[in-house]
DNA sequence: CTGAAAGCGCTTACAG
DNA sequence: CTGAAAGCGCTTACAG
């Protein structure tokens, strides 16, 4: 492996007048250098590079789940902006735990020029970290309690949920449940305000039991399913905050007998490559998936190039796409408990 | 940011003790270092640590698609063991493209400690690249034609589709298709090869139009369904060599109408969260997904550690989970034929 | 055990 | 335009 001075030697100049036509500056042994590049297949040593300039070409990637599908294609956005740049992508997984989180970022802050984050609660010490070690940070997909002061890519999570509620409203559902994240994470908080305060707003009442606050994991959806389907009024529709939790749901619903959509409607947050081949097939509230990895990558290398703007919010909309697991509510009553029933003659 | 210099000058020693005191060495000062360290909340530089010592902590994991749940799996696990260990995990997505595979590998290669690579195809260059940077290689879920000289984990590929033909064989089913992957590939080629050598050990011919070669991505199973779809002769039974291939071949059965099992049986290669949803639940040929990235990354680790043993491969079994999409072939004749035409008629 | 010094490979003022 | 030299922060023989 050589070295700029092997080049320098080899082309009979100085390693600075090497460096300076690495540079793209006009020099007189242009030729020459050239050759002995070439000739000596030299490459520049990034981390001696890396020393002398203080930037690393590094860019950390942290997200909570990489199996969830949305962070898959939230990571793949970001990779494919990070070809266009100098940045290498470091990822890290911190399993929905704001501890691996905060171990992981206490040292990582130092070891990267730029962060983008889906913080796994809102209470994370990520900015303290961050902020010290001077390092720009992205929010994506979930933010702080007060994390306006950051640059983030959101979706219009409050607008999701409402727009699920309204979906189940019209179709005159009247005992509905949600399938809430975890209150202290942004999408888990916001899905299930705009959900609550849409149904309430219709005059219709939230029973306690009816909010089931869960994990965002598969074995949390499935979990709280059940327990929607044991109590003495079951609804007759449920708003699964995120991809997993639905999954889970479904497997409850499935395990018990439960008829979709006759004995519940089930609208999900996100969608799922294997939503429309389900029977039926899953109505969920979809985003841009990928295209917040990318809107992400270009806001942090706009950092990374110097920008010092006020922070900004990219608030990303929310489609319903209507597919099969929705159905108007049937006239008569207790549709859940007769079929319940008969299943359990089988 | 305090370096070690400020350590040195705060513990009144020289820098050389600091530096000693660090790796673990007894110091007469070690208390006074101690104090200093905390006082300036001192964390050695790693660029600099690397430019001395030459290694960078940092390991590449390229796949081909992180979106695929197999390879979001395999990251998943490379992740979590790289915790107990001092690397950091780079991600690139090469999207099956081995021209983008080798644009970054000739780069990636000086600029990491280790690979671990799931090849585009196996006629890449990335060996060479590796093996001129000196750079230890392990190869996951594909391999390249002579790929004996590197530590791999792989799946037992031939095996599982033997173990779907042979399911199809014994539900009296006895004209297959398969809808492979590229044949360039070690999955392709093997999964391709294990199930048209059982099938064919079976004394029953696989006509061309059966063996559907396609390219691991959904569009790729969705055409290729629909080809066999379109068959004079349509096969009774169809292998899916992918998860992803699976996927597009069920919309496109679904989209023609056709019926699963009761025209055609499916079998897919790779499992997937939602595959006992569907509705008939799908049937698979399985594996430990998570497991071949944990063990990569620990075959790695160990070159890493200077291991200089002969290249190892591991191979993991897969496992066929029967579920509801694979049926007996039905006694009477041109069943699909039947069904299409009434399906033509809505 | 400890310090002065060299060196990892590069970049960049500073003179010329 | 060009070269000699300093310096990025650290580690490690080399003397003591």
């Amino acid at each position: 492996l050589s070295t700029i001075s092997d080049v320098a030697r080899l082309a009979e100049v100085s390693i600075a007048t090497v460096s300076r036509f690495q540079r793209g500056e006009k020099v007189r042994a242009a030729e020459r250098i050239r050759a002995a590049i070439d000739e000596l297949e030299y490459r520049p040593n990034h981390t001696a590079r890396s020393l002398r300039s203080g930037i690393k070409h590094a860019v950390a990637v942290v997200v909570p789940d990489v199996t969830n599908p949305f962070f898959a294609a939230v990571v793949k956005g970001v990779e494919s902006v990070s070809r266009e740049s100098p940045y290498n992508i470091f990822l890290y997984n911190t399993d929905e735990s704001a501890q691996a989180e905060d171990a992981v970022l206490a040292d990582l802050v130092w070891e990267v020029d730029g962060i983008i984050l889906a913080p796994s609660t809102e209470q994370v010490q990520t900015p303290v970290h961050a902020q010290r070690a001077g390092v720009p940070l992205v929010f994506i997909d979930r933010t702080l309690a007060q994390g306006e002061h950051f640059d983030s890519v959101l979706v219009d999570n409050y607008g999701g949920g409402r727009q699920a509620a309204e979906h189940l409203l019209e179709l005159g559902h009247r005992r509905l449940a949600i399938i809430a994240g975890p209150l202290n994470t942004t999408p888990g908080r916001e899905r299930f305000k705009g959900f609550v305060d849409t149904v309430q707003a219709a005059g219709i009442e939230m029973v306690e039991e009816c909010r089931q606050v869960a994990d965002f994991r598969e074995s949390g959806g499935y979990q709280a399913a059940l327990a929607l389907l044991g109590l003495a009024q079951p609804p007759t529709a449920i708003f699964s905050s995120n991809n997993l939790m639905t999954i889970g749901a479904l497997k409850a619903l499935t395990d018990m007998g439960a008829r979709v959509p006759e004995d519940f409607s089930l609208i999900g947050f996100d969608d799922l490559k294997l939503a429309p081949l389900l029977r039926p097939a899953l109505t969920v509230i979809e985003r841009s998936e990928v295209q917040q990895g990318v809107l992400a990558m270009r806001l942090l290398l706009r950092r990374l190039a110097g920008n010092v703007d006020p922070a900004r919010t990219i608030t990303l909309e929310t489609r319903l796409v209507k597919r099969a697991s929705c159905a108007p509510l049937r006239p008569p009553e207790a549709v859940w408990r007769a079929s319940r029933k008969k299943g359990q003659q089988r």
